[in-house]
DNA sequence: TGTGGATCTTGTT
DNA sequence: AACAAGATCCACA
């Protein structure tokens, strides 16, 4: 018998709408936004999907999590590929108030032609924000996708004064 | 502005 | 093992 890890979750609100916090054992596992476009209910369907373990309602202490706060640091429950690993490491390295390019972070990881890929392994990052999807945009100039929407992508870069 | 090819990783069958 | 689907990029009409 096999015990499942047990994860504790909570809601709150930010500069850039609902969220959906996931923790297990002080580390973040999950960080999503919800907005009009998209539920509450149902991105907590898609988390409960994407973790294989029990869950915990704890308000209080998700609750008492400050996310947004410059400076802050935590630390990360994170599981994927080599590959996707490789993407959300050089992400982080991405600091407040920089944007770069999907093939940019593809350089950087020494896979200059795997542009396509590395959009997606983006895509799949569990922690919006904390590590910042949200920097990356099409070399063109445009704004690229988001897996919580692109108005919350246009907040997020906003507030942080890229425009 | 739109369409199609090149390219790589992942999940599914 | 084969295939389709991506948060791309480039060329060319």
């Amino acid at each position: 018998m096999k015990k499942l890890q047990q994860f504790e979750y909570g809601f709150g609100m930010s500069e850039f709408g609902g969220y959906l916090l996931v923790m297990t054992r002080g580390k973040i596992a999950s960080l999503y936004f919800f907005t009009s476009e998209v539920s509450r209910d149902e991105i907590l369907a898609e988390m409960m999907t994407r973790w294989q373990a029990s869950f915990v309602y704890s308000p209080k202490k998700i609750d008492a999590i400050q996310l947004f706060e410059e400076g802050k640091s935590f630390e990360f429950f994170l599981s994927g590929t080599d590959f996707q690993r490789k993407v959300w490491a050089e992400l982080r390295k991405v600091k407040r108030g920089e944007v770069v390019s999907y093939e940019e972070i593809a350089q950087r990881i020494g896979k200059p032609k795997a542009v396509r890929a590395v959009g997606t392994a983006i895509g799949r990052n569990e922690i919006a924000f904390l590590i910042p999807c949200h920097r990356v945009v099409r070399k063109s100039g445009g704004l690229g996708g988001f897996r919580w929407g692109l108005e919350v992508k246009k907040k997020m870069l906003e507030w942080e004064k890229i425009a």
